[in-house]
DNA sequence: TTGTACGCGTTATCAT
DNA sequence: ATGATAACGCGTACAA
């Protein structure tokens, strides 16, 4: 059998409250008291019960995090920034695929709904669940919610001020890391020779390359697909796990956060 | 208030037990009722608690992953894996990192069994739990345990194939998706002329590179860093990942599955 | 086939 | 400062 509550409160010889008290560190309780319960927990090696924990209290202390991919190579970059703010504050994460199919998504969502998660953070464009639950949106600005994103303006100011007037080319793969930045890069005709190439989401070919031409890769912490000679353009995607999460974490913890946009910038570094 | 079983029961005009009973299809009840109880479920929009169901039964359908590092490129593949096979059987997934840190680790572990995971994953090379809980291990096998792992031995034979005779040389970075492997590489004396380099958790660096030599780059699904021209070593993260959850999923089961050892093969691919 | 009643391990609300 | 006890929502042996 398991050790519960009960055991220890019998072999402290206080009652079943009392233990929880001490446990949760309430204040108002006698050092003598908490002494004793301390010894007795130690000495039966008891764990406390997430489980009975939520039943009572109904809180999990889980979040959910939704990704429409998770196997691509910054979710684990980001999963990784989450789990470290997170796990310091006693809260688990549980990462789901949604695949961008809705009917997976809505059953991804109702099964954490029973779950009692917490939280939800959606990383995946899809819509925010209908149940009023604290959630964080991490892409382009929704209206009313919680948004955390890349500052893809300052990527493409940074791009165009290493351009100086050369053209800048942008070259996307499947799962690019800056989408939308397009829109963002300046198009006016070239006024100098040479040209900025961005790589996003792809290696570079080998090509000839003039001397005024360079190259920048997107890369994150740890995919350094940057190869020699190439600027890295940084797309930060283990802060924006830290910094989902504690945004999330404020919302959870009802601070009174109103609904905001928050960004992160990416870095654009020059080659070694 | 939240939609509970008793909700629904006096909805249906039966017993809670029965709702319990249809929604966890026990057979022996007559389709009339059962008609009438998902009526009351869909009408109320009643939504089971898992957290009550795990209090009840004791399982809480969770399993714990440990990863030394989450935010490994191969990680996320990994998850992915796991998360397509588990989340089709209701199983979620609690991702932990342990840093290397046998204190770190130890909190994840006594955290996770407070959760009263069904299982875990131990892919951070760190001891098994004392408890007994299903549990299966990602590397190089240990006693008396369950453990997946990749067939170096393949890898190092395909590399043999394709040098045929030329040297093998192996650079591995900080990071290599094949720790372990040189031991199991062929050492004789070159008969041939050329080598086949490979690149184990790094780019080549530009080199000038004679004809007859091969270029072979680790890589894994969703990291395509493979520079045209080059060879790829795959590396089965993804598949690592939906092997372990199978494995699991039968320990958990209680399958009678006997300790095992199984292994995932690595596929050389040529140049595109 | 369906209902009754108890147990699961905590937290929270009253008392004292 | 601490004890007694009622929830919390569900599973399940047992009864009918």
């Amino acid at each position: 059998m398991r050790v519960t509550m009960s055991d220890v409160a019998r072999a402290a010889q206080v009652n079943k409250a009392t233990v929880s008290r001490v446990l949760r560190g309430d204040a108002r309780i006698s050092p003598a008291t908490v002494e004793k319960v301390w010894a007795a927990i130690k000495e039966l090696g008891y764990r406390p019960d997430a489980i009975a924990r939520g039943l009572s209290s109904s809180r999990s202390d889980t979040v959910g995090v939704f990704l429409e991919d998770i196997s691509l190579p910054w979710a684990a970059e980001y999963l990784a920034g989450l789990e470290r703010v997170l796990s310091r504050h006693g809260v688990d994460i549980i990462p789901r695929a949604t695949g961008g199919d809705p009917q997976q998504r809505y059953n991804a969502l109702s099964g954490l709904l029973s779950r009692r998660v917490d939280g939800f953070i959606l990383f995946d464009n899809g819509p925010a669940p209908e149940a009023d639950i604290p959630s964080v949106i991490v892409g382009p600005k929704r209206e009313g919610g919680h948004t955390v994103s890349v500052d893809l303006g300052s990527a493409a100011s940074q791009l165009a001020r290493l351009a100086d007037g050369r053209a800048v080319e942008l070259h996307q793969g499947e799962n690019p890391f800056f989408p939308g930045i397009g829109a963002l890069l300046p198009d006016d005709a070239p006024k100098k020779k040479g040209t900025v190439r961005l790589f996003d989401g792809l290696l570079p070919q080998e090509e000839g390359t003039s001397p005024d031409d360079t190259v920048v890769i997107s890369a994150t912490r740890r995919c350094p697909a940057v190869p020699p000679g190439a600027w890295k353009l940084y797309w930060p995607a283990f802060e924006l796990g830290t910094l989902s999460a504690r945004l999330l974490l404020n919302i959870i913890q009802g601070k009174g956060v109103r609904p905001q946009v928050v960004s992160v910038l990416p870095a654009l570094t020059g080659p070694l």
